[in-house]
DNA sequence: CCAATTGTCCTTTTT
DNA sequence: GGACAATTGG
């Protein structure tokens, strides 16, 4: 280890005499909690370098490298399962133990602000009140902060509202009427994605105006929208979660005094996941660091510490802007960089590293090598083809039955993945009934359900009258009668007088076209806006603010009176709420409103997540976790893409068929394919253990059952490490007919069809049955076809026929589809039906 | 003029 | 089987 030190440390372009002292600024007294900042001494220094060293205990020569790398940028590449949140925690750490790095010039970037919090718990467990002033956070918190306190700059009231893709979705859909668009050409959530791209790539939208073509009308009219939509976010002092980054780079582009204050303030940034950064949070990274800017470096001011880990084969967010070159090209742009490998998994087994491998080494210019491990091969993955999912959900609950019985395995100790979040119904289903106890992490969040939202519209209002959205929103809610009329009224007279919507609703008396009782109504709403403002304004917290407006609004009396069973879960979630604002307030005594809805917009609940345990050193989680080892806990469910970064001692990873995972929308390109391969990459290698892969033949997807073929990732798992349960559903022989009667999957009135264990399913288990080998299908089932005809085909969807050939058994047609494209089909066996 | 009702699209994945 | 929009009845 010291070898890779000395070596790939300690560059020619490093300042030696500006390094730090290695020795700590303080005393140890007794145990590393006890350490203060202050000055070093002899003996002292090399005691505390010994305590220093102990934080490289269990490390093998690569971590080591890493923890200890300085000088110059350091790109770690990290596969799955090699110990890189271990690593990052010990680097921080010894980063403070050996005095290199004072607390306060440590910014930390995560993913999610639950890896935040995790991490800052383990440094503080390291190192103890060393840790004290560092910043962990995402990049979206980070900006909130610096942001509102720079806000003077940007002329942005410090209680600027967050606006989440709901939010911006709803704007969008403002500005579309505004400009009299088609939305159907152009809907909220198409232009919503288009901007969004947009300033990803740190285009603002004068830029954009004046490079699009106007012969291009997506172009043209996306400009015109997104100049619209900018222009009412300022209005309604809101940023949208682009903007966040967007408006921090421009903001630290525009005044290189602030810029320089925040890179003398962190002169050490760490960035995890760095694979998935976009453009912009590139640009304000190399920002932070002042690396590229070669002027202000000249200015005195030396390039900061630079440590990003990533892994490209976990790279699953281009969707979203996420770009692999920011890892790739992390040498090119920090010429001086060094680069640490590590490929060593000890988190899983051999059998389920070698089929994580198997699925991704198709990747073309895949340039990671492949994971190693020295765990033992552990039992094989287990495969499970599911007649529905329903059979699919009772096949997971039976084996989590089975693997308590036989292993003592808790629920806890399991998770089930799936592509979408749609897929959780089924599972919830069935693990409700069998009686398992279960936690869906994420789908229909907490802060994501309409009571909530509303909820959270009368505290943003209260915070920022301006935010149009939010005073919207509950304009009508609860009923005030005040409908169409009334809000196109307000609206006007807002333009009108060119002020916000919110502020109009004051003047309500020169508003024109209103009956009385409009006005009386708006007037009570403008008023009960105008207490919340006051109170908020005087510093009231939010638990109390959400009190009265509830129930001043008659919200809360709405809900109660009202019959639908709905509604009483919907106070019951409106509790929770107001306890968890209660809590803000106890644990932040100084916390605003501004916090609090800073908190309800960036922090996902991912409190949901189970504690992570894995790592052994970090007294507070090891604490945790021997607390709650006792518990049976929950099995958790939840979508692949929430499941980064996790691990688990058993994975159900379900939905292995084509159209679902890969899903349908990603078969239009390569690009696309490769990252759903990466998705069942980083889903396998969650797995300590027990890894089993399921799917199912038939899927009940909105309405109509569907078949499905197998998923094409299943092909490349080695045969050698697959244990096949069951290899063909009991609907497998029927697939090629199943057409002309599609499996009933439907049940009217709840009643549930029993899962097929019957005869069927044991005849057909393993053994060969021959593909349709029966009866040739009727002929007169076979779609008769002619060209122009519109189709639906169960994988591909809606489909225009553009030519036909050959009759009866081998008539083809080549059918037109919208993702597709042409495609020529088989009409015999085709899921086709004619509309 | 508003509110409940019927139709319509739909579904990736998320900070 | 659900959210949300246009539609019709009150």
């Amino acid at each position: 280890m010291n070898d890779l030190f000395t070596s790939s440390a300690l560059p020619a372009l490093i300042d030696l005499t500006r390094l730090p002292s290695l020795a700590p600024a303080s005393v140890p007294d007794g145990d590393l909690d006890g350490w203060a900042e202050g000055a070093p001494s002899g003996t002292a220094a090399a005691q505390a370098q010994a305590q220093a060293d102990r934080l490289l205990d269990g490390l093998n020569a690569e971590q080591k490298a890493a923890v200890l790398h300085r000088g110059g940028p350091l790109l770690i590449v990290a596969g799955a399962g090699s110990g890189k949140t271990r690593v990052l925690t010990r680097r921080i750490a010894y980063l403070l133990a050996t005095g290199q790095a004072r607390s306060s010039e440590i910014l930390a970037i995560t993913f999610t602000n639950k890896a935040a919090a995790e991490m800052r718990e383990r440094v503080e467990a390291l190192v103890g009140p060393r840790a004290k002033a560092m910043w962990v956070s995402t990049f979206h918190s980070a900006c909130v902060r610096i942001l509102r306190r720079e806000a003077a700059h940007l002329n942005l009231k410090s209680t600027f509202s967050i606006y989440d893709t709901q939010d911006s979705q709803r704007l969008l859909q403002l500005c579309a009427n505004e400009l009299a668009l088609d939305t159907k050409r152009f809907t909220p959530k198409k232009l919503a994605h288009r901007i969004s791209n947009l300033k990803n790539e740190l285009i603002d939208y004068e830029t954009y105006s004046s490079q699009v073509s106007e012969t291009n009308p997506v172009e043209a009219v996306t400009a015109r929208v997104y100049a619209l939509y900018q222009q009412r976010l300022a209005q309604a002092h809101a940023l949208d979660f682009d903007d966040l980054i967007m408006q921090t780079v421009n903001l630290l582009q525009a005044f290189p005094d602030v810029a320089e204050h925040y890179r003398r303030r962190f002169r050490h940034i760490l960035v995890d996941e760095y694979q998935d950064t976009n453009h912009a949070q590139y640009v304000l990274v190399r920002e932070l660091t002042g690396v590229a800017a070669d002027a202000r470096r000249a200015g005195g001011l030396e390039p900061g510490e630079l440590t990003v880990v990533g892994d490209a084969d976990q790279s699953i967010y281009a969707f979203r802007g996420a770009t692999i070159r920011n890892i790739t090209e992390f040498e090119t742009d920090y010429p001086n960089a060094a680069t640490i490998f590590l490929n060593q998994n000890y988190r899983s087994t051999f059998n389920i590293l070698r089929a994580a491998n198997g699925v991704v080494s198709l990747i073309k210019g895949r340039k990671g090598k492949p994971l190693r491990t020295d765990n033992e091969d552990g039992p094989k993955v287990v495969g499970y083809v599911a007649d529905n999912e329903h059979d699919e959900a009772q096949f997971i609950a039976d084996e989590i039955d089975r693997l308590a019985k036989e292993y003592g395995i808790r629920p806890r100790d399991v998770a089930v993945f799936y592509r979408t979040n749609a897929q959780s119904r089924a599972l919830e289903e069935v693990l409700v009934r069998v009686g398992l106890p279960y936690v869906v992490v994420g789908g229909t969040r907490f802060y994501e359900r309409r009571e909530i939202r509303d909820a959270v519209a009368y505290l943003r209002a209260a915070a920022n009258l301006d935010d149009t959205v939010s005073v919207q929103r509950v304009f009508n809610v609860p009923k005030r009668g005040l409908g169409d009329r009334a809000l196109a009224a307000a609206q006007a007279y807002a333009a009108g007088h060119g002020i916000s919507f919110g502020a109009a609703l004051a003047q309500v008396e020169d508003m024109p076209g209103l009956t009385a009782r409009a006005v009386r109504a708006i007037g009570q709403y403008a008023h009960l806006l105008a207490t919340l403002s006051e109170m908020a304004a005087d510093g009231a917290g939010p638990a109390q603010i959400l009190d009265f407006a509830m129930a001043e609004s008659g919200y809360l009396a709405e809900l109660q009176d009202s019959t639908d069973p709905q509604d009483a879960s919907r106070v019951e979630n409106l509790a929770e709420l107001h306890a968890v604002a209660s809590e803000f307030e106890q644990s932040t005594p100084d916390g605003t409103l501004a916090d609090f809805l800073e908190r309800v917009s960036l922090v996902a609940d991912s409190d949901q997540l189970p504690p992570q345990a894995g790592t052994a050193e970090e007294a507070a989680a090891e604490a945790a976790a021997a607390a709650a080892a006792a518990e049976a806990g929950q099995v958790t469910l939840m979508t692949l893409h929430t499941a980064k970064g996790l691990e688990f001692p058993v994975v159900f990873v379900t939905g292995f068929e084509d159209g679902t995972f890969p899903h349908q929308r990603s078969f239009a390109s390569e690009q696309e394919l490769e990252e759903e391969r990466r998705l069942a990459y980083v889903g396998l290698t969650r797995a300590r253990q027990r890894l089993y892969l399921s799917r199912a033949e038939v899927r009940t997807t909105w309405g109509a059952p569907q078949y499905l073929p197998p998923s094409r990732f299943l092909e490349n798992l080695p045969p050698e490490v697959m244990e096949w349960r069951r290899e063909k559903g009991s609907s497998g022989a029927l697939r090629p007919e199943s057409w002309a009667g599609p499996v009933r999957t439907s049940y009217p009135g709840g009643g549930r069809r029993s899962t097929y264990h019957g005869p069927a399913a044991g005849r057909e288990g393993g053994s060969g049955a021959q593909f349709g080998s029966a009866t040739p299908r009727p002929a007169k089932d076979i779609p008769h076809l002619e060209v122009g005809d519109m189709i639906t085909h169960d994988v591909y969807g809606l489909g225009t026929v553009v030519a036909t050939e050959g009759e009866g058994l081998n008539a083809v047609a080549r059918i037109q589809f919208r993702e597709e494209g042409v495609k020529r089909i088989l009409l015999r066996f085709a899921p086709v039906t004619k509309l």
